[in-house]
DNA sequence: CCCGCTTACGTTTTT
DNA sequence: CGTAAGCGGG
């Protein structure tokens, strides 16, 4: 494998002698000394992937259907480009998630070891990252270009509820009247859009528009205040700074000559423009997308920028990818059977390379725990056929569905994980941790600074707190500044002002720090000096979870450790703000079934994949049920979740299921319906029931097996072993008085049951609630009477 | 200041 | 139904 003549030398004349492109890369191709059958760059791609890889100047729009190679096209051709001399800093990719942009940097480095080509070191990869994680570095770099400090910080979904809740209170409009949640949204519904407050001002009709624009408006006032972006304001802000500055548009247009986008259809107006203008001046943008997967309109995503791109760039050359690699015949067929009955999509025939296969399971259960045993149960039974747990993956629609699958594992000693719903970086004592950090670094975030500094408590009261907001707005100060000049704020006691000096002392000693020391030591520091681990260990099991996230907090700063120390704590906050579910996936090899929204699982694959809940008004989501647009996406979103499947797909639903207290009956879904009968299997219970340790007649909770819960980052239950020891307990003998054995908590007497939860004094003195059918216990001696 | 109880509210989907 | 926030009592 060597190239006498690199190829970059003759790409790049005939680059200057400005031979068209399309001439050019022709010329390429038949280049006698490598033909596309033994180049790495082209070996293994179909035709069209080929042209994909090939074109590598001006317009491409690659209409990619799931499981058709897409990654690994892009991937290809950004080897491609650099293989021709391109250099990596030349080249962007935009990911939807940050561990999608990880893989493509290690797959290209890979390729291009392959290809041994000059100029290509592993080390020099392209930029690549999600939109909000491109953006927060532009503005980091040049934010004060239009006037703002480049410290940000980024606030979550969290922090701008404080904030809209408390402009609604100075407005003195009550919560039951707007709850910041509404109005959060519509703020949300304006940026998505790419609509300025002031924009907003001046369009707003109705009062409600009106007014609608004056939260907005205070919103970003507040936020300015605390030089704080939300995630909105990343994007927003670049475009402006682009708009506003073409010179430092002009700059990046000029590093970025090569544009990649990946998920095309999911982008929304601000997304759009930032690469509509960063592409104006070299016009190479390569989109890569497919309608039929678009799920995001909820957050301002519009599907006509993938259906526009044609009529935009009118000499884009178009490929579509319509060869499956990934499911079988069966599923493909069935999922395509579902989206067609979608309208006005672009003309697409999918066909699968696997032939023989399965075909999609579809069961009825009598309700939403049912749902869950079955679904636990088919892992079980697929795991003893050889297919990893990590394999595997449970699909629903909403996160509230989550938990009964959760419960269903945890009985059953199936080791999982859990994307979504409760975030680790969205835990309290993550959080406070994290705000101390944030003020270390930016001390006008106010939001942070409030929420620690009676965190440990000082006895910092809401007394205090409310005289020293008052001589901040008398003087506007912010309360970093009053907190500084404390002593001049009347009508507190010395005492407290001690503290509240001390606790300066304390932030501008960790200022100094992380000037010095990377971010895990001022983490340290932190969680040393303020006395966290007395304050968030409690001597309960929560208080053992909570001091565990700490812990585990401070073990992802010390990747940050290498770095300078100013940079090690910026990018550690920036990524952990910036940070994806899905993101999580990669980290350890957890053997674990997966569950998530079906949201989250687009650009994933899965050896088995469950779809549940097929049923109306939940998928498609009663939110949906009168506006067909929303129909559409809603159809889309079941599109994609079967098309995750490898092998095996099964779809549930339910007969009757509790919503709210109260028991509905849902029909099965529409969608499901368009599946042809010749693809389907209809399991009936008895049929699934055929697993040794569960028969139809048994008592449902003989296959229930306990199993030990941990914290999110260590989800993997002991191992089988232990659960065959601990499961010898039948729940309707533990009463009070019943003496157990815990694995870990030793022996001890119920005290107290009340449905499965129990009280048992154990024998070393402590006292514990435990829930049977989780709790690792088994009886020693029954009650007595 | 902290704990425990009551009440009110929520379920689309996420960077 | 289950959770989170808010309130009142100790």
């Amino acid at each position: 494998m060597c190239r006498k003549f690199p190829r970059a030398t003759i790409f790049w004349s005939l680059f200057l002698k400005k031979v068209t492109q399309k001439i050019a890369t022709r010329v390429l191709l038949s280049d006698p000394l490598m033909t596309p059958d033994t180049d790495p760059i082209f070996i293994g791609l179909n035709e069209q992937q080929k042209l994909a890889v090939d074109t590598l100047k001006g317009p491409v729009l690659i209409l990619a259907g799931a499981g058709s190679g897409k990654t690994r096209t892009i991937t290809h051709r950004i080897a491609h480009l650099m293989a021709q001399g391109v250099p990596a800093w030349q080249i962007l990719a935009v990911t939807f998630t940050n561990k999608a942009a990880k893989e493509l940097k290690e797959r290209i480095g890979k390729i291009l070891k392959l290809t041994d080509s000059a100029g290509t070191e592993a080390n020099h990869l392209p930029i690549s990252g999600t939109f909000h994680s491109i953006c927060c570095r532009i503005l980091r770099r040049d934010i004060e270009q239009i006037g703002r400090n480049k410290s940000f910080v980024i606030y979550d979904s969290d922090d701008q509820q404080k904030i809209v809740g408390q402009i609604l209170k100075d407005m003195g409009i009550a919560p039951e009247e707007l709850k910041p949640r509404t109005a959060l949204a519509h703020i949300g519904g304006f940026k998505s859009e790419g609509v300025s407050a002031d924009k907003a001002r001046s369009r707003g009709t109705s009062h409600t528009e009106v007014r609608m624009a004056e939260i907005y408006t205070k919103y970003q006032k507040a936020l300015l205040e605390a030089n704080a972006l939300d995630f909105d304001d990343l994007l927003m802000e670049t475009v402006r700074l682009f708009e506003e500055r073409p010179e430092v548009l002009a700059r990046y247009q000029g590093t970025w000559k090569f544009l990649h986008v990946d998920e095309y259809q999911d982008t929304n107006n601000p997304q759009y423009r930032f690469i509509s203008m960063l592409a104006a001046q070299h016009r190479n943008l390569c989109v890569i997308g497919d309608p039929d997967q678009s799920i995001y309109s909820f957050r301002g995503a519009d599907i006509r920028n993938i259906l526009d791109f044609q009529r935009e760039y009118p000499d884009a050359v178009s490929i579509k990818l319509e060869k499956n690699y990934r499911s079988t015949q069966q599923i493909l067929d069935a999922a395509d059977a579902v989206i067609s009955a979608n309208p006005n999509r672009p003309e697409k025939k999918m066909w699968a390379e696997k032939k023989d296969g399965t075909k999609v399971a579809l069961q009825e259960v009598t309700d939403e725990r049912r749902e869950s045993e079955v679904a636990v149960k088919n892992i079980l039974a697929f795991k003893a056929q050889g297919i990893s747990l990590a394999d595997q993956v449970i699909l629903y629609r909403t996160n509230a569905q989550s938990r009964l699958f959760e419960e269903a594992c945890l009985r059953a000693g199936v080791p999982y994980r859990i994307l979504g719903g409760l975030k680790f970086y969205a835990r309290k004592e993550v959080k406070d941790v994290l705000a101390y950090l944030y003020t270390v670094l930016n001390p006008s975030d106010t939001l942070s600074l409030l929420r620690i500094i009676n965190v440990p408590s000082r006895k910092i009261g809401d007394t205090t707190m409310a005289r020293l907001q008052n001589f901040s707005n008398e003087r506007s100060l912010s309360l970093w500044q009053s907190l500084k000049h404390i002593e001049m704020v009347d009508g507190i006691s010395e005492g407290v002002k001690h503290r509240i000096a001390d606790f300066t002392v304390l932030i501008e000693n960790l200022q100094q720090l992380s000037k010095t020391a990377p971010v895990s030591a001022v983490a340290e520091s932190v969680i040393k000096r303020t006395g966290m681990e007395k304050w968030v260990r409690d001597d309960t099991e929560e208080g053992e979870t909570r001091w565990e996230n700490v812990q585990e907090l401070l073990s992802v700063t010390k990747k940050y450790d290498n770095l300078p120390p100013e940079e090690s704590i910026t990018s550690f906050l920036e990524e952990v703000a910036l940070i994806s579910e899905v993101d999580k996936l990669d980290d350890g090899n957890h053997d674990a079934v997966t569950l998530m929204t079906l949201h989250l699982c687009k650009g994933l694959e899965f050896a088995c994949v469950t779809v549940a809940g097929c049923e109306e008004g939940l998928l498609p989501h009663s939110s949906a049920l009168m506006d067909r647009q929303q129909m559409e996406e809603e159809r889309r979103l079941l599109y994609v979740g079967m098309t995750r499947a490898k092998q095996h797909l099964s779809l549930l639903h339910a007969t009757s299921r509790t919503l709210w207290g109260n028991n509905q009956n849902n029909a099965r879904s529409r969608f499901l319906d368009d599946i042809p009968l010749n693809l389907i299997d209809v399991k009936a219970e008895e049929i699934s029931s055929k697993y040794g340790w569960l028969t139809s007649s048994a008592p449902e909770k003989k296959w229930w097996k306990p199993a030990t819960p941990k914290n999110e980052f260590s989800q993997e239950t002991a191992s089988d072993d232990v659960n065959q020891d601990w499961l010898d307990h039948v729940e309707e003998e533990i009463s009070d008085g019943t003496k157990i054995e815990h694995r870990t908590l030793g022996t001890g007497t119920v005290m107290h049951r009340s449905g499965d939860i129990v009280e048992v004094r154990f024998d070393n003195g402590q006292t514990k609630r435990l829930a049977l059918g989780i709790a690792p216990i088994k009886i020693i001696a029954a009650t007595q009477h």
